[in-house]
Parts: C-alpha cells; structure tokens; sequence
DNA sequence: CAGTGTTCCC
C-alpha cells in the first residue's frame, strides 16, 4: 500500500508520532510515501533526532536527495545538543546557505559547551543587515539569539557585556518577549545587579511563572526574601500559577536570610494549596534551611524521611551545615557516606577536613589529606574572576602566571598591612593546610578572591563596585576581608560564591553573615 | 507538515 499524493498528511502522520515517542511507526509511514518531498525527509529527521535517536537521523540526512536549508539546520542542532560542538561547527561551514536559525543553533551549541568566547565570537560574526540569501532568509540576530547568549553573560558574571546585548536589543528593535525579559532579569541578577533586573521585571508587559520564578530566584540569592515574598503574592494576585521552581526560589531566599518558620511554610503550601509535589531539590532546600540555622537534628530527620533517594549534594548541604555548626560528630558520619558514594569527589573530604582544622584537629585534617593523596583525588582550585574593560579575567589561588602578577601581589600585600594596621588577622582556621602558621598564612592571604579583588582596585573606576564571581563558596577570612576592603578603602564589593551573592560595604555584608 | 530561545538543591 502507498500513500501517493498524499504527502502533506502522511507528513503530518510522521510528525505526530514522532512526537509521541512512535518514531518507529512515522518511519513506517515515511517509507511508503512515494512522493515524498524535502519536507516530508526534514520532519522524520527531525522525528529521530525529538527521540534521541541521532545515528538514524544522520544517516537520513546523509541519505537526503535534496536538502534546504532547515534540513542543516537540524543536525547542527542535534549535534549541538549532544555535546558534539566540533562537529556541529563543521557542518554549519559545510552548509551552502545559513540563517538566523542556523547561526542561533550554532551559538546555542557553544553556549550550551561552556565556550562562551566562541559564543560571543559568532554573535559578532553575525551578518548585521538583512542579508537576502538563496531562502531570502534574514541573518540579523534576533530575539532567539539574544536569549542563546545572555544565559553565557550571566554564568561568566559579564555585566559589561550583557549590558551591551540589552542596548543591542534596544538599538535594533529586538522584540522583548517574555524570553528575552527572563533572560535578562536571570543576566543581571547573576551578574550582581539586582536593580536592573528588577526594572526589567516591572517594564515587561507580559509576566508568566518563568520570568516570575526567575525574579524569585534573583531576590533569593541576594538575599531579598521580603522582596521575593512579594514577587509570589503578586503571582497569586495576578493568577499566575506558581511552578515546582517558583518554590524553590521561595525555599532558597528563606535559607538565606533564616526564615524557618516560613520556610517550612512554603513547603506545605507546594502540596496542600498547589498540587505540586515537593522534589529532591525541594528536600535539598529544607535541609539547608534547617542545617544552617542550626536545626541539624531536624535536617538529618529530613533526609532519612525524604520519599525519593537522598542525591549527594542533600548530603553535602547537611556536611555544610556541619562545619557551620562545628557538629564534628555528624560531619564525621555524613562524610564517611558522601565519600562512599562519590570517592573522587574533593568536596567531601576538603569540608570534612575544615571542620577539623575549625576544631583544632589538625592530626585528624592532616590524615584526610594523607588519604587523599593516596586516591589521587585532586583539590578543585578556588577561581574568582572579575570583568574589567570588557575582558573577563580569571585568578586561582596562588596563582603565578598573570602577566601583571607583580603588580597584583604588590597591591594585595599593600592592602594586606594596611587592613593588618585596622585589626586584620588572617583566620587560619580556613586554611586546609596542617603547615606551620606562616605557611598557613601564606596560603589563605591569596585566595584567589583576594586576588581578583586586588586586580579590581587597580583597574576600575572608584565609583563602581567591584564584582567578582568565584567557582567556590567564599572562606570566612576573604569574608573578614572584604567587610574591611569596603571599609577602608571606600568601595563596595559584590561577590557572587557559587551558593548566593555578598554585598560589602562601608565595613559589612548583605549576608549579615548569616551564610 | 520540518529547524533556533527562558527559571531550579551544592
């Protein structure tokens, strides 16, 4: 039995299952049209690829007797999306034509594999006028685009250049669509400014659960619980329906500031008042809610009554929670199953190994790190970096090897006996470190924080406050420091660690060091 | 009837 001439419904048919996960029956249905044109070969690729199924997929390409312009487009998509960027760049150079669809796919592609600078790299590349090709497609980035790349801005911590992009899309007209505004309220808010993501929250026209819970989730991580808490009562008064996420930005802005009460609240209120039912993550934020303000008990009493498998990282929020709370005990028994479970994690074994060090057990914080050498687990060097002029410039702890090292050194080790002058001592119970206290020392005093926030002082402007993103979370010392940075030297820092933002100024934080 | 984009536990 044929279909002939009637592609355009079997094309339909393919589609539709397809996209019930029937990709086996759409290819029954494609071998018998006879007349089947680029379309009908463009959606069962398209089918395998919405299944996983890339090998067939490619080899349908592969097999195409014509393709346009969206047949490329679909397997520079595919291969962006499966990690495979090289392969997805080669094909988007291969291809006859490219539009904005296929320069879209491509900049997804090296956002989605961290290579934010090619990213940005072929946004500029971009034919800025409308370009008219063989399709008459327009190449001009789009809104599309915009959202591909803000999300890189926002990881890098790249105000400068997300700024950009936001007159970019006011420079060209760039529709601001409800996708464009989310992105941009989760760029500024990553980047360190609260405010403008805030104003883009109140200019947007039209506000659904994604720009609301990522508004949430901003306030939350700067610690802006009152403001979050706002943020969800005009959802209720507006009728926009809370989603699993809108929670846990709600769950993360009550563990910042200490709300248990209400936090705990916020939990019920998933189930009881919204049909949603409470995650891992959610699990994971309650734990940290009640470990951080010292209820570890409670915390343990959640993890063993949590209905799915307790992830890691809900064991790591408790071990955190831990040396917070210098509970060497339940550190001990919470670590000893974190690092059966994740034996080539370093995070474990390096927070068990500061409460030690917290407790002045420096024997039992010496073994740990006898025991990790002999795993080979390597400690994950502390990153911060900083954006200045435009170039986003990266420092590791100790590090040696930027070409204005000396300089740096010499402005911290200024900054250092200054802030020594004011009161500083160097907590050394940060240090991982059973060295001698000189040593000990030595290590904390270059922090990579401490070091991008050298850099800053010497290359920015005395008005601006000094952003810095770091990989890890911020030690208790570099906290100490930073309060006396923004003292002393009259200028605000703000810090992002990878748990929330730390505002200092004039000689406090916004964490009111409560972290 | 095919191809590009947004929030989330450490």
């Amino acid at each position: 039995m044929g279909f002939g001439g009637l592609v355009i419904a079997s094309t339909a048919l393919i589609d539709m299952y397809c996209c019930c996960g029937m990709w086996s029956v759409g290819r029954e249905v494609f071998d018998r049209v006879c007349d089947r044109d680029v379309i009908c070969w463009n959606t069962m690729v398209a089918g395998y690829v919405k299944n996983g199924n890339f090998f067939s997929a490619k080899e349908l390409f592969d097999e195409m007797p014509e393709r346009n312009v969206s047949s490329w487009n679909t397997v520079v998509d595919m291969y962006g999306k499966c990690g495979e960027v090289g392969l997805a760049r080669s094909l988007f150079d291969e291809m006859p034509a490219r539009d904005v669809i296929s320069w879209n796919a491509m900049v997804s592609g090296y956002v989605k594999d961290g290579e934010c600078d090619a990213a940005r790299g072929l946004f500029d590349e971009m034919p800025k006028r409308n370009v008219v090709s063989w399709n008459g497609s327009d190449v001009k980035p789009n809104e599309v685009t915009v959202v591909a790349v803000l999300p890189a801005c926002g990881h890098l911590g790249a105000l400068d250049l997300g700024q950009w992009i936001h007159s970019y899309i006011r420079r060209n007209r760039v529709k601001m669509d409800v996708y464009v505004n989310t992105a941009l309220i989760d760029m500024y808010g990553k980047c360190g400014s609260v405010e403008d993501a805030r104003r883009v929250f109140d200019n947007a026209e039209m506000k659904d659960t994604f720009l609301c819970s990522t508004m949430i989730e901003v306030l939350a991580m700067h610690g802006k619980a009152d403001e979050a808490f706002g943020v969800f009562d005009y959802m209720r008064r507006a009728g926009i329906k809370p989603s699993d996420i809108t929670f846990v930005g709600l769950l993360k802005a009550c563990s910042h500031v200490g709300l248990v009460e209400i936090g705990v609240e916020y939990f019920e209120m998933m189930s009881k008042d919204f049909e949603l039912v409470p995650k891992v993550e959610h699990y994971g934020c309650l734990v940290d809610l009640l470990g951080r303000a010292g209820h570890l008990e409670k915390a343990y009493e959640t993890i063993k009554s949590m209905p799915m498998e307790p992830h890691p990282i809900v064991w790591g929020t408790l071990l955190s929670a831990c040396r917070i709370h210098c509970n060497v005990k339940l550190a001990e028994e919470v670590a000893l199953h974190l690092i059966e479970l994740e034996p080539q994690n370093c995070g474990h074994y390096v927070l068990l190994s500061n409460i030690y060090s917290k407790a002045g057990r420096w024997n039992e914080a010496a073994k740990l790190r006898k025991i990790m050498k002999e795993k080979g687990v390597m400690k994950k060097p502390g990153c911060s970096s900083i954006e200045v002029d435009n170039s986003v410039y990266e420092f590791f702890a100790g590090d040696c090897v930027h070409p204005r090292r000396k300089e740096i050194y010499e402005t911290l080790d200024k900054i250092i006996t200054r802030l020594k002058a004011e009161g500083y001592s160097p907590k050394t119970s940060s240090a991982l470190h059973d060295v001698d206290i000189d040593e000990k020392e030595q290590t904390l005093l270059y922090h990579s924080e401490k070091l991008a926030a050298a850099f800053g002082l010497l290359n920015t402007n005395h008005k601006a406050p000094i952003r810095i993103v770091k990989n890890l979370r911020i030690c208790d010392d570099c906290h100490v420091f930073m309060k006396m940075v923004s003292k002393y030297f009259g200028r605000s820092l703000i810090i992002r660690d990878c748990n929330r933002f730390h505002h200092f100024s004039d000689g406090s934080c916004s964490c009111c060091d409560y972290w």
